[in-house]
DNA sequence: ATCATGTTACTGACCGGTACGTTGCAATTG
DNA sequence: CAATTGCAACGTACCGGTCAGTAACATGAT
């Protein structure tokens, strides 16, 4: 009879996750109700109970419910970079046809009815406070995606760079939120046609 | 000596407020610390204390929590409008620089180190759920924008005006957001000039 | 005396977080 | 080989504090 190695799980695989498994189901239960219902709304008794484990198998893994929240949002980050990078790399040498790329899908995204905005910008604002670990990242992310778009409206050859970045930069932020707010048929649907008025407007003549 | 009807509060004002004192001063309270702070924040307990009064005193003035904050949403509202039309009075007949005037408001609002956002959108995010009383107020006030902003790009001429609505909002909504993320020195600073520039843009040539 | 307003003191449920004992498995011993 | 030890991951049961909300009573003006 050959070594059954199917359901073997003494195999080294540095690629396995270094959780325990109880952290993993954690960390998507908590993603799910944290980004459709927000964090403040959800009481780490409801995670563990979805999850199926209990509290002090959260707590091993994670410091605080803030820190869970937290890393949340890292890996909403990560996502994020996903998105906006395979647009990016999809038009090459082409930044305003890759803020178009990117736009039509947020445009899309928003128009779901499960859309519930971008949890980086839901998790600032559920926790205005300064320092605070959620705040944190999501801060981070928000920097770094400004400095993104004006490197790209610079890259455009615009007449006013940082203004065409941060007119980007709102125009993105207003499709988030208005996404939760309006839904089906909501202005966020209209942000890749504005934006790309916005950005006409904006180069050099 | 003339009347100085001025500091005279006995004077009967058909527009005076018909709630009990302490429901004034609790709804004082709640409006500064549900805007600074967030809704799910803040406790009634907090509130009571920071007004002076009691939790009764408060559920006989308010059904409920959600019905307190409804009713600093409904105040919000009130004032959004006078800000508003105050910049459309300004400027009779003339859409396009009452779209500036209000934005260059808001834009210097935000860069304000006590600016928290918009209280109708923060709590539309932090009360997802459709029906809430908060969100209710919030869904209205954010309709009726919508609905006025398209009225002004069409009366503006657009060659889109529903999209240049649309695009106005995002915009504004954008300054909301970034302007509690980002703080001084952010984003939402040039939201009237990028206003600007999207009308130009989208005005019949 | 009435009635609106105020107050004290409490409820059950839930909050985030933890002390402590149990389980299962693998490496270490004789 | 078998017994023992070590250890990480798990669960039970609980902590004090706070949540929104209320019953019952006191006060003060008309």
């Amino acid at each position: 009879m050959p070594s059954d190695n199917k359901i073997e799980p003494s195999i080294k695989d540095p690629h396995a996750s270094v959780l325990p498994r109880a952290a993993e189901k954690i960390l998507d239960v908590a993603r799910d109700l944290f980004y459709r219902q927000g964090i403040r709304a959800i009481g780490v008794d409801e995670i563990v109970k979805r999850a199926g484990v209990t509290k002090p198998s959260l707590y091993r893994s994670f410091p605080s419910k803030d820190e869970l929240a937290a890393s949340y949002l890292r890996q909403y980050d990560l996502e994020f970079w996903e998105r906006f990078d395979e647009a990016v790399h999809a038009h090459p040498g082409n930044p305003r046809t890759q803020i178009n790329a990117f736009l039509a899908r947020v445009g899309k995204r928003t128009q779901k009815s499960d859309y519930r905005g971008c949890g980086m910008t839901n998790a600032a604002i559920e926790y205005p406070e300064h320092g605070h670990p959620a705040r944190v990242v999501s801060e981070a992310n928000k920097q770094e995606l400004r400095r993104r778009l004006r490197a790209m409206a610079t890259a455009m050859g615009a007449a006013d760079s940082d203004t065409l970045g941060d007119g980007l930069l709102l125009l993105i932020e207003g499709a988030y939120i208005s996404g939760q707010l309006f839904g089906l048929g909501g202005p966020a649907g209209t942000v890749a046609r504005n934006a790309d008025l916005l950005i006409e407007a904006s180069l050099k003549k």
